[in-house]
DNA sequence: CGCTCACTGTTGCAGATACACCACATGGAG
DNA sequence: CTCCATGTGGTGTATCTGCAACAGTGAGCG
């Protein structure tokens, strides 16, 4: 807490900010979700319903919530309500349901699969877009990041 | 639009989900912006104030709203909102003000200063767990990301 | 000087997310 | 069988973000 000089004070910012991994990532997503959010955008789907979408058809059997936010890395609230919307659209649907009228499992309708498809060629546009600007190393460094990351020990 | 097999369904939705960069960036952003939320929460501190702090204390001279949105790639209108929660606890300042009220440069304050400061420890925790996690080489990647992407041609 | 035009800060609005919390479910121990 | 611990789905709430739109700004030019 005691007074520091302000030459110092710059060059600790200047430290903190030149290597944060957590501004770096997040600038990197920005830019990405962006792109794909506007080409996404007239096919009425968004990019994280679409991700949802596509990890349930990847799996092809009922799957439960939490298992599409563990693999998505979103919080089960969130899939819940985003369960709640592709349901509205008739995209996805209870397989299974509970007494109190819980859904403990869902699947991808006909209609969902049929507007996964009807977006590809927006999907495509991003994905082009990015991975043509980066070259294939950069895309396997991706996946060591994530594989690296959900293999770290959680504190606490 | 034409009916297709269900196989042939499945197996355009596991391409798709297994090559989404969105995909991927969205979920290594969520695994890291939230180690970084978590840890930071006893600063008071956001992420993305500590990224517009730091990014200021870096510039050391008043600048711009609109040059810190383009640093960080995020909206001119969120870093105005930003910018105003952060006026308003003290930690920067209106260093220029047109006759409208329009701010048109900021600087960090001294308390500013003090916060970022404050804010290290828990930064550098969550930067040590994930830097700890994945090899130098990735984290070069990811630079090498950034760059490619700014210099991308913007579609439209 | 006056005009134009690209840029900038701000706000209204709509949507999305996370956290805290609660009720229900499930499975093992006694 | 009962009880308890853990996990799971869902809701309330607060916050944040981006897009669209608008007014102010300022540099360049006739």
């Amino acid at each position: 807490m005691q007074h520091q000089g302000s030459e110092e004070l710059r060059r600790r910012a200047l430290w903190m900010a030149d290597r944060c991994l957590g501004r770096r990532i997040a600038r990197l997503q920005r830019l990405v979700s962006r792109r794909f959010e506007a080409e996404l955008r007239e096919s009425g789907l968004t990019l994280a319903q679409v991700e949802v979408l596509s990890e349930m058809a990847v799996s092809g059997e009922p799957v439960r919530p939490s298992e599409i936010a563990g693999w998505l890395g979103i919080e089960r609230s969130t899939i819940s309500r985003n369960l709640d919307l592709l349901a509205q659209l008739g995209y996805v649907r209870a397989a299974e349901t509970s007494a109190t009228g819980r859904t403990t499992r869902v699947v991808v309708t006909d209609a969902g699969h049929q507007a996964l498809a009807d977006a590809q060629p927006a999907w495509e546009r991003a994905q082009a877009w990015i991975s043509g600007a980066v070259d294939e190393d950069a895309v396997d460094a991706l996946d060591r990041w994530l594989t690296a990351l959900e293999l770290a020990p959680r504190p606490r």
